[in-house]
RNA sequence: GGAGAAAUGGCAGAGUGGUCGAAUGCGGCGGUCUUGAAAACCGUUGUACCGAGAGGUACCGGGGGUUCGAAUCCCUCUUUCUCCGCCA
């Protein structure tokens, strides 16, 4: 959410800015600075209204102690009348309110002045790439079938018990998934991030502070009961962690690590695209979340870059990193790198981790804020996350790239977690 | 799931209708004293909105109500604690 101060002083800039998302603002940016007008002009003769009330009735305190009954009666009506116009001013500007935050939320963030151009993922720019693409034989097998021959993975089991989607890992399926998701927590407690384990389920709060609620509730699963989702990321839980909180400069960068498994509904999408591993509704991921001073955000976010990088090099995929296009970005995020690993049979990239920086997007909807020495006035953080890694098409990956004759090596990074070197 | 108790500032904890944004203690910050530190003493210490400023308004778990006036009374929701039941 972008706060109205900044809408206002700067409205070419968003409005420009939000050309290359691809989003039109000028009518909403309009609405917003006119109902804001209205807010402080509602807001100044409430307050004007409210402060004669006050007055009056310590006035009526003061005048029974005195028992001047009569002149505290007439006063009583005065106020009545101040009373009556308080509550309609008072359910105005709660409307103006409501319509002012409905308006704001639909503005995307701010893309960082770096993102190019573009309408979709055709658009992204390959900022770099590190290994070379492999090329296999022609009996080379996709991972659904190498997961099938090797019983690794069972998809049709996972339709019986749930749906599509929901595969059922098993054997040496299963060790690798938990081999790979202590590695990558392992890494990134190495690297300085604190792990923690969050709720798999949230509130409507938390879903609306990293920005899924209320537009996207159409991705994440809804328990109606209870009014709770599942969470998609694990981004929501750990980032609300901070939600409502004011920190200080000194305790910044804050470094988060969780493994979660993540529930997507993913409405929409068909064909070879979430054949296998590809898409899934429920899949294992490891995040990486930071909350950062604003002057070192970025910086922060190429570390995290780099990070991810450094996995997949233990890894041993060659991979590429795009720069999103405006067409591409999130909703919430100002800059975005994401990370392709090549299946090698499937001949195509497949996107293993988003690495974003929100800025203070996502703060201003948590209200997370810090206090710096000389600033009397909290300032929003900036807050940043990355997946490191998601499994799914990191395992589809590394089965497809690493067959041959023999079976399926094992990175030897990966030895010691799986505890074996070979699927066979 | 049943019965009862409670929710106040960073923390502890007073306050049961008016001058209470809220006593007091601890903590934090600034100062005096000191070679330095501690102790002691003095001062200060929340958030949001409106306002050029002076200043004003709102907030005592959330929402609603009664009243001229609510931290204080009523309704409701949530959470926590104690006891009982069930249970990984």
């Amino acid at each position: 959410m972008l706060t109205i101060n900044f809408i206002k002083e700067n409205k070419d800039l968003v409005l420009e800015r939000l050309k290359i998302k691809n989003f039109d603002a000028s009518n909403i940016l309009n609405e917003i600075i006119k109902l804001d007008n209205n807010r402080r002009n509602t807001q100044q003769i409430l307050d004007k209204n409210q402060s004669e009330l006050n007055i009056i009735s310590k006035n009526i305190g003061q005048l029974f102690k005195e028992k001047k009954i009569a002149e505290a009666e007439s006063a009583k009506k005065q106020s009545i009348e101040l009373k009556e116009a308080i509550k309609k001013l008072s359910g105005e500007l709660n409307n103006i309110e409501t319509s002012l935050k409905n308006k704001i939320v639909l503005l995307p963030n701010l893309p960082h002045s770096t993102v190019p151009k573009g309408s979709n993922e055709k658009d992204n720019l390959e900022v770099s790439s590190y290994g070379s693409v492999i090329t296999l034989n022609e009996q080379a097998l996709p991972h659904w079938e190498l997961a099938r021959n090797y019983d690794l993975i069972d998809f049709e089991l996972g339709v019986k018990l749930t749906g599509a989607g929901f595969p059922v890992y098993k054997n040496k399926g299963a060790k690798l998934q938990r081999a790979l998701i202590n590695f990558f927590l392992d890494e990134a407690i190495k690297a300085g991030y604190n792990e923690v384990i969050p709720p798999l389920v949230v509130n409507e709060d938390s879903g609306f502070g990293t920005g899924q609620l209320p537009d996207k509730e159409g991705q994440m699963y809804h328990i109606g009961l209870d009014n709770l989702y599942l969470i998609p990321t694990a981004e929501v839980p750990v980032t609300n962690i901070y939600r409502n909180t004011i920190l200080q400069a000194k305790d910044f960068p804050i470094k988060q690590t969780a493994y979660t498994p993540c529930f997507r509904r993913e409405a929409g999408s068909y064909g070879k695209d979430v054949r296998g591993l590809n898409r899934l509704h429920q899949f294992d991921k490891v995040e990486i979340v930071v909350i950062e001073h604003p002057e070192k955000s970025y910086k922060r976010l190429d570390e995290m870059v780099k990070y991810v990088g450094s996995l997949l090099q233990k890894l041993e995929l060659p991979y590429r990193i795009l720069k999103l296009c405006g067409g591409d970005i999130s909703f919430t995020s100002a800059l975005t790198y994401d990370f392709e690993v090549y299946s090698s049979a499937q001949k195509k990239w497949l996107e293993v981790s988003s690495v974003s920086n929100f800025e203070s997007f996502q703060a201003n909807r948590l209200k997370l804020r810090f206090k710096e020495e000389g600033n009397k006035k909290p300032i929003l953080a900036h807050t940043l996350n990355g997946s490191a890694l998601a499994l799914p098409r990191i395992v589809a990956a590394l089965l497809e790239n690493n067959q041959n004759n023999d079976g399926i090596n094992i990175p030897k990074a990966l030895q010691e977690y799986t505890g074996f070197k070979i699927i066979n």
